[in-house]
RNA sequence: UCCUCAGUAGCUCAAUUGGCAGAGCAUCCGGCUGUUAACCGGAGGGUUGUAGGUUCGAGUCCUACCUGAGGAGCCA
């Protein structure tokens, strides 16, 4: 007896196979009993013929509750004419053994009707289990998978940044805290400086994985713990790191268009705005950008951060990301490169998704100068016996590097056309919710 | 931190001017041989977020608090 997964069900057409999964819906009628079963692999219609099975195997599958779990033999079938069933195969079952039936006296929460969005992320752990969910982290899933081969393929060595870490990368408001023995250790909002020691070590290198920032923001962007790709390239300039960036997102989609139609389709995500990217991505420095805003309404002044809403505005614009650089030093982390040209102005950027998803990667040439950027954390108040380590890599062999940050759950929300950040991580933290 | 909104059955929501707390789904019982969020008939299910106040009378009005959602600032 072959033991199947549905996704393979097509090609078991005829033959007797066993499917174990959850039961994702139940349907009866006198002497007939759909059940859609759910293995994790995709969803089957299986067919249950009073006539066809023993008494005792009708009666249990006609008191199957949602979500019990259960192992059913049969035979697969084409679904007949004119009729449907997703994948376009069934089962006309022959034996089903129950492993566990759900207890009628406390059913399976989400049932197929509409609930809130508070009630599906206390039952997040339940939700998972739903197809729109199920797409969503599979999406996930090719976005981070695309993005290390695309690391990897380039020579880029994968090196593991701490996440108990001594001092803020970029300020202390947005830091946890926790205690750490007699001392205080703060949970990591970037790998950045750990990655520029290991780019003096391998050349091209890459982090991934976790960040934090106790940033109070309640928006549909912005989670506590949220996962970043840091790629970190010796010698690399502004305009280097630029194009990395257009190729990354290029091979992204193209991945992800590729693998995932079915998840996409259920996501009911419109694929032309998707598969109209392509580099090259418009380039617009930050007075482009502010002049732009402003002729389109926008009140912003030259020297704050693009807005929530400029970015909108901006990224409406085009039809592809939008790359903004040289942003005013004043609004920029410490370590960034002035421009040589114009001091006032640093070598960062920023990539700008379209359909109002806003920001997804920032990044710049790092500051080679151990004066300012000695001056610098002077200027940010930052505790400069914490960065020592850091300021050793422009004493031993300094060199120009470059690199930047993606966020994974802001591109995976883009791709799938997301409301939110918070479905596109598998439990999210977010300002007011730690569980489940 | 600030602004706005919400909290009524397990879930999604009603409840007129302050006047008997109700429906669909879920659950239980019964019916139905191709269902598609199946359908048809019946049943059970309530300290209206918490505490106070106004009133003959509060789900509804007032105050405080709690919980959550949307947004701003900040960010990936």
């Amino acid at each position: 007896m072959a033991e199947i997964a549905i996704r393979d069900a097509a090609h078991h057409e005829g033959n007797s196979a066993t499917v174990r999964g959850w039961l994702y819906h139940h349907r009866s009628s006198g002497r007939i009993i759909f059940l859609v079963l759910r293995d994790g692999t995709g969803l089957m219609q299986a067919i249950i013929l009073r006539n066809a099975v023993s008494p005792d195997v009708f009666q249990q599958a006609k008191d199957l509750t949602q979500e019990s779990s259960l192992e059913v033999t049969g035979i697969v079938r084409r679904v007949p004419e004119g009729k449907t069933a997703p994948g376009g195969v069934e089962m006309e079952v022959t034996d089903l053994k129950t492993i566990q039936r759900v207890p009628a006296e406390r059913p399976f929460p989400i049932s197929p009707k509409e609930h809130g969005i508070e009630f599906l992320l206390d039952q997040r752990h339940l939700w998972l289990r739903s197809s729109r969910q199920h797409a969503i982290l599979k999406v996930r899933h090719e976005v981070i998978a695309a993005t290390r081969n695309f690391f990897d393929q380039r020579g880029f060595t994968l090196v593991d940044t701490p996440i108990f870490t001594p001092a803020a990368c970029e300020g202390t408001t947005t830091l946890f805290e926790v205690p750490y023995f007699d001392e205080k250790a703060y949970l990591t909002q970037s790998g950045q400086l750990y990655n520029e020691a290991a780019a003096a070590a391998f050349g091209k290198v890459y982090s991934f994985g976790p960040t934090f920032r106790a940033e109070k923001s309640k928006t549909r962007r912005h989670l506590t713990e949220f996962w970043m790709v840091e790629p970190e390239v010796s010698h690399a300039t502004l305009e280097d790191i630029l194009a990395l960036a257009e190729d990354l997102i290029s091979e992204i989609l193209s991945r992800v268009l590729g693998n995932c139609d079915s998840q996409l389709a259920t996501l009911n995500r419109e694929l032309g705005p998707l598969r109209r990217i392509a580099p090259p991505f418009p380039r617009l420095t930050y007075d482009e950008a502010v002049s732009i805003l402003k002729s389109k309404g926008s009140t912003i002044e030259w020297g704050s951060d693009l807005g929530g809403a400029d970015e909108t505005l901006l990224a409406r614009q085009f039809d592809r990301p939008v790359m903004v650089h040289r942003y005013p030093s004043e609004a920029k982390a410490f370590y960034m490169e002035p421009d040589p040209n114009r001091p006032e102005v640093a070598l960062s950027a920023d990539v700008l998704a379209p359909e109002g998803y806003g920001e997804i990667i920032g990044g710049g040439q790092r500051a080679t100068s151990l004066d300012f950027l000695c001056q610098r954390i002077q200027e940010h108040r930052l505790p400069a016996e914490a960065f020592e380590w850091y300021l050793d890599l422009r004493r031993y062999g300094n060199f120009p590097h470059s690199g930047f940050g993606m966020g994974i759950e802001r591109v995976v929300a883009w791709i799938c056309g997301l409301e939110h950040v918070r479905e596109a991580i598998p439990f999210p933290r977010t300002i007011y919710r730690l569980t489940p």
